[in-house]
DNA sequence: GACGACATACCAACCGGTCGGTATGGTCAC
DNA sequence: GTGACCATACCGACCGGTTGGTATGTCGTC
């Protein structure tokens, strides 16, 4: 099913996948044109129609590449080292708004960017982006059940919708941040969030979280 | 500078404009064209070029007419009708909450799915999507600044960092509705961010809002 | 010599936009 | 009151360029 599982890095179809990601951050799917596609990788439209059947098989096959990205960032991120789970999804909203820099493509999410246009003419690719979206979730939520195990918090939320709920006050920020033309309203809105949690778990004010 | 102040309800050009907010918000304004808008508004191309010099300007002109539609609605909401600040935006929650009803392109924000695919490319058209969503967010920010005054709180953060944050929930929430394909991931979000509103401002519990 | 990885040339459909034209209704001199 | 004049609203054929996609060829490697 997944076509070519181990793609060389230098290959035309890792340097399409990567220019994909780049031009359609910066300007959707539909306005993104496969000869631009070709043109950004330095790559014939031959080679393009070798490796992906059409241009939707190309997003689908990005939402999984950009997917396989964030996850190797984000498995080496710093957060991971905390001993308490609360500590790690505290850290994780830090290391988010650390991310914020830079031009507004470049720290924007693909599966949300595309979602927006496809979700009711592309199905597949509609599906590629929710697995990516979730699956990032996921991993948060893990960290979250374990602190309301921790903090014995009775909470009439679960560990999912909040860990979803993190994901969509991302997207909205980066909504925002490209409206406005800057990162400013997304750091505030994450600070707005990592606000949120604390206040949802009631942690007893500690000087400095203890690393393992 | 503000074409046709007064256009006819059964003109072309309204006829235009509500085709084109529905059709953008279904498949975005790159996969939208021209044709298909005529043929949607039951007008010709005509038609079209007479009363918008290109497609770019139809997109500005749809932002504000769906400005200007949500604030009759949100003008005609109840949430209005309380006295105490905090309840207003309390309710206002609620009313965006009940309003996540039907198929996803009905509820979904035109200005959030636009500006997602133009901000890079189309500077007008960002800038008209900008100040759809600053133009409702200050219509918030006013209840919340009043709620910080009437609650004494010392808040670290702004009013308009507040209103700001709700838009960015909101639209957040609309991308994963649109990922998962219905509404309640969506709601569950504005459900979270109504426990932070209500948490920020830590008010003695009441058995029931008193109306005015 | 077969096969995978590309390159080149090409196509029909569709895109946003133009343009010459018509239908309608209001204004005003006579 | 009527005909000249004109602005606005709208029509639809048409244009050149771009689109996603295809057909066929070349070349290096096993």
């Amino acid at each position: 099913m997944q076509p070519q599982p181990n793609a060389p890095p230098g290959g035309a179809r890792t340097k399409l996948l990567d220019a994909a990601t780049a031009a359609i951050r910066e300007k959707g799917y539909a306005a993104t044109s496969v000869d631009e596609l070709c043109a950004r990788a330095g790559v014939t439209k031959g080679a393009f129609f070798h490796h992906f059947p059409s241009k939707g098989s190309l997003a689908v096959a990005a939402a999984s590449h950009f997917s396989e990205g964030s996850e190797t960032l984000f498995a080496a991120a710093p957060y991971h080292q905390f001993a308490d789970p609360l500590d790690r999804v505290l850290r994780y909203l830090d290391f988010r708004k650390a991310l914020l820099r830079g031009p507004v493509a470049e720290f924007t999410c693909l599966a949300g960017t595309m979602v927006q246009e496809v979700y009711g003419t592309h199905p597949e690719i509609r599906h590629a982006c929710d697995a990516s979206i979730g699956g990032h979730a996921a991993t948060v939520e893990a960290d979250i059940a374990d602190a309301i195990k921790r903090y014995r918090i009775r909470a009439p939320w679960t560990a999912e919708s909040l860990a979803l709920h993190m994901q969509a006050v991302l997207q909205g920020a980066f909504i925002l941040a490209k409206a406005k033309g800057n990162a400013g309203v997304a750091e505030a809105s994450v600070d707005h969030l990592r606000r949120y949690v604390e206040l949802l778990f009631a942690r007893p004010k500690t000087k400095r979280a203890k690393k393992r």
